[in-house]
DNA sequence: TTGTAAGCGTTATCAG
DNA sequence: CTGATAACGCTTACAA
């Protein structure tokens, strides 16, 4: 049902408009006369750099706190061709990003590093088209908007390496780049979770354990697919029942259709996200199956809605906060020529919930 | 299950080291000699103001284009006073905002008009505390960092007008200010959604119709509230059967537990987002009651999941990227002192799913 | 110990 | 129509 259009114009609660008035923000010239010395003095004494008497140092202090005076970072942006900005590029389909839990704690915790050191993030969001991919990070170095970009959502082949390079700016990847470019990148245990949840299955009993992929050409798509594979063949098993998905619920349920539909239809499937595997459950309820008892699911993310399903889903939650905080952590370090730091990141954790028990029959 | 702490450094792939080398980027001077003109004829000829020849000004773009000399977004800034860019703080608990679809689809919308434009969106994200989010504003304002914010999730008597008045920080807001605050502000229409949804549900024979509202204190909360209210009090119908949430989980499930356990019952909710609403189906299959047949529901939003639980939900989607785009129009017309676009909004769109059906013995 | 001046890269003003 | 020159706000050599 549609409703009438909004067609409207913004409106201005007061009469005020948003222009920016007055009071004329004071300068390091404005604390120099009212100091009595020389711009340059106050420089050198509000920087903390040797060269100037104490007395003065107090008077020129004083002097900027009445004044309430900071250092225009626009100002110094240009002198030291710096931006003090982070960046980040989303290059996904706006229904994939909608789902996903990712993003919002991993820009908290990027944030919580930035704040303190005076340092901003600046967001790009692109639909999924390569060209406008390549156009954002086109305009972000060339207008020179951040000083480092970070590097999500890691491809095969990812183009995004050489585009870096081109462009002459600094990054750091988040996991680990399928082909070894030349940019710093930082390890990530999420795969420590498909690994638990395939043991869990396994300890319950299950032979036939499924996978259903991520979208194909990312690396962590991969890599979640690889140690559900090396996972089951320690075990003895055969990594035989995959089926690829799209991290989508529409593709969750193709899948887990495709796999049903099998002559030996798995008794458990690990999937690559929580909404792949939500939507895997409710084909396997439309298809009269009982949860957990004939098909236990696992997912992956540990989305807000996982505990109030049902079956509540067990699943895997890694701490995306923490990410971007070691994230954020070494590509400052990379933009101001420090020495790389150690970043410890919290690990997985496996959340047991009501969709996985022993398989029919055990 | 714990896995083991993952303890590392970030590593280089190849010995390249991400310090900025090399190649000085070409200046306005540069040009100038290149063209064998001074400095001021290559920006009136580049910014394409009159006072040129039409030779001098080709042989000065010919020489621009050799240099591919770009003009220096920090000096403009510098001199401009402005920071050509946009800001946005996201105050929310993490877990609200790893549910909700709006800010991923707001904020691509808000890119579509900026990139054009050459702006920026400078995004911060902080916890709940009102301490935070206001150090946030503050620091946005000093460092200069974007010319005005954009003002998401409007609270009753929001503290935010207050500061970005002190702060002279320009700004519209999404959503009708609860007080006449002196800030610009669109108008939105998610209020249609319910108004669709109580309709629906009466037209379908449902008498008792409930709604889970979202956390107080929000405006969008009270409106959607109200109403719900007033439609069913347009219909003879007492809006007596509400129960508060927060737009979590959990708060939904509370929620809903308290209006079926009421001796009259709702033979329908409407709550004000899905999260709430799928947590509800779940504490009324619980109880034991079969859906839609003796209890519908209706949510907001139409999160990637509505469409994959059991039932599948029956919800309100609205689109928060024309949001965006409208709100990017109005802030940018804003801070370039032009006068007020007109801005359209999609029509919130009434998904009708399984999860409602009409009451039991109707 | 302090003041002066150059420079970062633009744009705008104002004589020539 | 052209081309110096000042200004934006700061840092840092260098001179006093």
């Amino acid at each position: 049902m549609h409703q009438d259009q909004l067609h409207t114009r913004p409106r201005h609660g007061a009469r005020t408009l948003g222009r920016r008035s007055g009071r004329r923000r004071s300068t390091i010239d404005d604390v120099a006369r009212l100091a009595g010395v020389s711009k340059g003095a106050v420089s050198i004494a509000l920087n903390g750099h040797p060269g100037v008497a104490d007395a003065t140092r107090a008077r020129i202090s004083e002097a900027a706190r009445t004044l309430s005076w900071r250092p225009s970072l626009r100002a110094h942006a240009l002198l030291a061709s710096r931006s003090f900005a982070l960046g980040m590029v989303i290059s996904r389909p706006p229904e994939l990003l909608a789902a996903d839990p990712f993003f919002p704690a991993f820009i908290a915790g990027v944030e919580s590093v930035l704040a303190s050191r005076g340092l901003a993030l600046v967001l790009q969001v692109v639909d999924g088209s390569p060209e406008a991919e390549a156009a954002s990070y086109r305009r972000l170095a060339h207008e020179g908007r951040v000083d480092g970009v970070f590097l999500t959502d890691l491809r095969i082949d990812d183009p995004r390496f050489a585009w870096l390079t081109d462009l002459d700016l600094p990054g750091v990847a988040i996991g680990r780049p399928s082909a070894g470019g030349s940019l710093p990148w930082l390890e990530t245990n999420d795969r420590e979770g498909i690994r638990a949840a395939v043991r869990h299955l396994v300890a319950l009993g299950h032979r036939r354990i499924a996978h259903v992929g991520g979208a194909p050409g990312y690396v962590h798509s991969v890599a979640r697919r690889r140690v559900w594979a090396d996972e089951l063949r320690a075990n003895g098993l055969q990594p035989s029942l995959f089926a690829e998905g799209d991290f989508t619920g529409e593709g969750g349920a193709a899948a887990t259709r495709h796999l049903l539909a099998l002559r030996q239809a798995p008794t458990a499937i690990v999937y690559a996200n929580d909404l792949m595997a939500i939507a895997g459950m409710s084909v396997a309820i439309d298809a009269g199956l009982t949860l957990p008892d004939e098909l236990s699911v696992v997912g992956f993310d540990d989305i807000p809605l996982a505990a109030h399903v049902r079956p509540a889903l067990t699943t895997v939650r890694r701490d995306a906060t923490d990410w971007g905080r070691a994230a954020a952590l070494s590509l400052v370090a990379l933009v101001e020529g420090e020495p790389m730091p150690d970043v410890t990141l919290t690990p997985v954790i496996f959340i047991e919930r009501a969709s996985t028990s022993a398989p029919p029959g055990a």
